[in-house]
DNA sequence: TGGCGGTTGGGCTCTAAGTG
DNA sequence: CACTTAGAGCCCAACCGCCA
């Protein structure tokens, strides 16, 4: 067109149409002119619309130039007064020698240029077009990308680290990529309103620059924008939109292929969800690499069942992610880094029927320990309603005791046996559990031998004092026959007691009449036996009994009890 | 010494999970 | 989708210590 305008111009047209009306067509216009097919060859752009559609060789098409308006700089110009072929396309939107923005209107009137005139240095209205008020200067990414574009019309050219593209390839790419941005993406991508205009192709060439400087970290910082404005995380295709149908159908020549490993490569790296064969756009191998795999395909890989590892993704074991789709329905997808992990954890863990085995306890027992804290399930089935419940084997193992050599020989006894006929009270198992922990208590065996807690000898006499006590600080009431032995009297003695009024018992939870600590005090501060007070002074209860002035409160010849008891008070007035 | 109450092991049932 | 499997919880008879 530029050629042609310089053609006119020279043999004294005015407007091209007058070139046309002379000539009927473009190839007619060449042989007079003499040029040969190279040289035809050679010019870049449509011919004027009244000699027909143009027909391009080289892959580009009509709607890839300005038909119409005109686009310049007013350097070059200023160096010679004729139109670049670079500045007829759409794309085109700085010059490459001058790194400054093209114009597209007067800078005095503000109209734009008809292609139309053959007079290229001047407006309409005078002014001169060469004038580079307005003019400024562009930033260095936007420059090569245009130079890169230059070079194209050459052959392919490519920015260094990208594959080498032609120049129909190019103004694809950048029709393309270009309407996508952060604040924008087009639902429909094909056609592009007003590319004609120098504003739109500048925004879509700053926007193309900027992805491609510093790839792939703003393309990832725009794929990523993307995916948090998306409602749907469940499926890439819808999350991504219309950007992925351009990646993969309207850009999906093989020059572009970083773009599809860049955003596959983004997939790796942030797609929580699973990628398998049905995404058949993607590369075999991201694919294969993909990080995060189905519930299913976890559970086979760490040779466990699915359950397993859905109950370790519940209870926050392990990571995983979860889709909840529209139906309800839940999608899961675990990294792949937590396999191991996942396997370790499962093989380390036995349900409560093989702990209760293993500690030879009941598993009413086992569930005790668990509700007391001292063992601490990784499945359980107190939150959420897991089918088994996974105690660690390490756990287990801290309940595995050495035995300590006892020198003497004594009467000894299981964990178990106290447990069954013991009686033990609310809480009283998992005391004893602490006891052995704090080494109150000490396992009676060898020091090699490791004895699961079941199956541990303690010294019975020790034991059984050490539980009396513990209960009885609890505040604990005690049964009479208890309170007997505390008092060193005859059990048949201390029921006479409690019978006469004289030992006071109350009644509690626990079966029979009970004596609490404060009677037991009461009563000890109160009476004072026949044995115990000659005892004392070293006389003989007999010679007392007769001696002594004051009279016993009970007694065989009183009421017919087994032993005397005197009012302290009185022995002592 | 008989009654009472508590514990236990083992069988039974229910249900989630697994399988073809 | 029907059938099988496995684990948890319930139930009960047997048993023992405590009480009177």
């Amino acid at each position: 067109m530029g050629y042609l305008m310089r053609v006119a111009r020279a043999n004294g047209y005015e407007t091209l149409r007058q070139l046309g009306n002379t000539f009927r067509n473009f190839e007619g216009l060449c042989q007079a002119l003499g040029l040969s097919a190279q040289e035809t060859q050679g010019l870049l752009g449509p011919h004027p619309s009244f000699w027909g559609p143009s027909t391009f060789s080289n892959g580009l098409a009509a709607i890839d130039f300005n038909h119409s308006q005109m686009r310049w700089c007013p350097l070059c110009l200023r160096e010679s007064a004729h139109l670049r072929g670079l500045w007829l396309l759409k794309i085109s939107c700085i010059c490459n020698r001058h790194s400054i923005r093209l114009h597209e209107r007067c800078h005095s009137c503000g109209s734009t240029q008809r292609l139309e005139r053959v007079n290229l240095e001047q407006c309409a209205c005078g002014a001169w077009l060469a004038d580079t008020r307005g003019a400024y200067r562009v930033d260095e990414p936007l420059v090569s990308l245009s130079r890169a574009i230059h070079a194209a019309m050459k052959g392919k050219s490519a920015l260094a680290g990208f594959p080498a593209m032609s120049l129909p390839e190019w103004i694809r790419l950048i029709g393309y990529l270009g309407q996508y941005s952060e604040t924008y993406q087009p639902t429909k991508p094909g056609k592009i309103a007003n590319l004609h205009q120098l504003d739109t192709a500048t925004t879509l060439m700053h926007q193309v620059s900027r992805l491609l400087d510093g790839w792939p970290e703003n393309f990832h910082v725009l794929l990523m924008t993307i995916q948090r404005q998306a409602d749907s995380q469940s499926s890439i295709r819808r999350t991504f939109g219309s950007l992925y149908r351009t990646l993969y159908k309207d850009v999906s020549g093989e020059c572009f292929q970083f773009l599809r490993d860049a955003f596959e490569g983004y997939l790796h790296e942030h797609w929580s969800g699973v990628v398998n064969k049905r995404h058949k756009a993607f590369k075999l191998d991201t694919i294969a690499r993909h990080p995060r795999v189905t519930l299913k395909q976890a559970a086979k890989k760490a040779g466990v069942t699915p359950s397993t590892v859905r109950h370790f993704v519940r209870v926050e074991v392990i990571a995983g992610n979860q889709i909840e789709l529209p139906s309800g329905r839940k999608l899961h997808s675990i990294d792949e880094q937590s396999l191991k992990q996942i396997a370790v954890l499962a093989k380390g863990c036995v349900t409560l029927g093989e702990a209760a085995k293993q500690l030879a306890l009941p598993k009413r027992r086992i569930r005790e320990l668990i509700s007391a804290g001292i063992l601490k399930p990784l499945v359980s089935r107190a939150h959420g309603n897991a089918a088994t419940w996974l105690i660690p084997k390490q756990q287990l193992q801290a309940l595995f005791f050495d035995g300590t050599e006892s020198s003497k020989m004594t009467q000894t006894i299981s964990v178990r046996y106290i447990l069954k006929y013991w009686h033990l009270r609310d809480g009283e198992f998992q005391t004893l559990v602490r006891a052995l922990f704090g080494h109150q208590l000490e396992p009676v065996g060898k020091p090699t031998e490791s004895v699961p807690l079941g199956n541990i000898l303690l010294d019975e006499q020790q034991t059984w004092r050490w539980l009396a006590e513990k209960r009885f600080a609890g505040g604990a009431s005690i049964s009479v026959d208890e309170a007997a032995q505390r008092l060193g009297l005859k059990q048949q003695v201390v029921y006479d007691l409690v019978r006469l009024g004289l030992l006071a018992t109350i009644e509690d939870a626990l079966p029979g009449r009970r004596v609490t600590q404060a009677s037991l005090d009461d009563f000890q501060a109160t009476y004072v036996s026949l044995a115990e007070y000659a005892g004392a002074l070293k006389k003989s209860p007999r010679w007392l009994l007769q001696t002594l002035p004051v009279r016993p409160i009970s007694g065989p010849m009183i009421d017919g009890s087994r032993q005397y008891f005197y009012r302290r008070a009185e022995l002592y007035p």
